[in-house]
DNA sequence: CACTCCTTAAACACTTGCGTTGACGAAACG
DNA sequence: CGTTTCGTCAACGCAAGTGTTTAAGGAGTG
């Protein structure tokens, strides 16, 4: 962009370049915020004066920390789920056979949830199948991480079958869908700040069941309900 | 309602009222494209324009058959939702002890979703967490609708733990839930008309892996390997 | 006090989308 | 062949949402 055409744009400029811890902090404020908002109404669903509410500022103001809702939305999702994938991809290049790999990667991911919470549930929600035309270089960009998180379940899945390890009841990425379904699913009912139970004791709960009827256990190491 | 106070909404009510078969099909071919497009980009993404396209109406053709989007929406999703809980409570009233019970709901609601496709699915993608607040008292019924579907699930699950038929792993709603993910979350890749897996196929699927893995088998009526 | 940072009320132009209107062609029917 | 009915069409008015700007502050700091 060339220069910015109003006053309000170029403090804006002006402030984000000097990077006031202050300022650089209420700006945080907004986009948790926004995220907030996001979560309850959709992206298509929650307008600016919205999240101004959200966040205790007018409407304007808004004006001199974001450009406008569609940045406020990609800067909600985009460092999340960049971080969550890293973990997927940690978790997969790391040791273990590919039943472990999938426990851990569901609880792991159960917790992302949980610490970045409602970030990623935005992202869930708004399933990206369908964007706005003018965001189309951003949507397929998220859809690739998207896809690229799914095939590493879908890998380890196959990874599975393949050494002998789970159950080949369907096709790995039926499967791996599945595990996506169960734990995507809890944006719509599990909420960290009123929970009674943690993320980590639902994906290990979801994890003990669906992996343990597709498990085929190794021989002479029994996997009792203490999974040891 | 009073008296229409449009020439087109006085036409419409004409019409609909005579009950002419071919009227009633075109307005049929109308919803069934609208579910296309809820389906597609969701009831906020979603226009009146777009709608017309897909039936290959003219977007002033469509007020001879409907009166508005929400009209639309709402006769999209009420009859579909309303016969799958039908079909939910059959099952719970039925014969056979939990996991039977489960088994069969989890593959005849996937079964539901290839034969109403895609309505059902345009129903789990708006959560109605944000719903405008006009719809609020149609909001509400379909919630309470989800909600008694849910509610199932979860009674069987529970009375499966009673029983001792089923492994205590976490809160049955928890695991009602997982359950409720992994067929729900169907919606974002499952195209009957397009998937080399059936849909009772995926729904078997699950069930298999699921329910094995938190199923305590019955003594004497051994159930697959391991686990005993 | 003067100065800067941040906020705010108020307004504007603009776009989108909904609901409506009155008229038009085609078929149906006397 | 006139008339009526059906389905459609181009166009209009209206409201809401959004982006943006202006002008005017208050709060804190030196």
């Amino acid at each position: 962009m060339a220069e910015p055409s109003s006053g309000i744009a170029r403090r804006r400029e002006a402030a984000r370049n000097e990077a006031n811890p202050a300022y650089l902090q209420r700006r945080q404020e907004i986009v948790a915020a926004a995220a907030r908002v996001f979560k309850a109404k959709g992206l298509q669903g929650a307008n600016l004066a919205d999240i101004a509410a959200e966040s205790g500022a007018d409407r304007a103001s808004l004006y001199y920390y974001v450009g406008n809702k569609e940045e406020l939305f990609h800067e909600v999702v985009r460092e999340a789920v960049v971080a969550n994938l890293t973990v997927a991809q940690g978790i997969r290049d790391g040791e273990g056979n590919a039943p472990d790999k999938l426990r851990r990667l569901i609880i792991s991911l159960m917790e992302s949830y949980e610490q970045q919470y409602p970030i990623l549930y935005v992202f869930i929600q708004e399933n990206l199948t369908h964007v706005p035309d003018k965001h189309a270089a951003w949507a397929r960009d998220m859809r690739r991480i998207n896809r690229d998180y799914e095939s590493i379940l879908i890998e380890l899945m196959q990874q599975g079958i393949d050494e002998g390890s789970i159950r080949p009841v369907a096709p790995a990425w039926v499967m791996a869908y599945g595990i996506m379904g169960m734990v995507g699913w809890t944006n719509r009912w599990f909420n960290p700040d009123e929970s009674t139970i943690s993320a980590a004791e639902i994906g290990s709960a979801y994890a003990d069941s669906f992996l343990r009827g597709i498990e085929i256990p190794v021989r002479g190491r029994r996997r009792g309900r203490g999974d040891a």
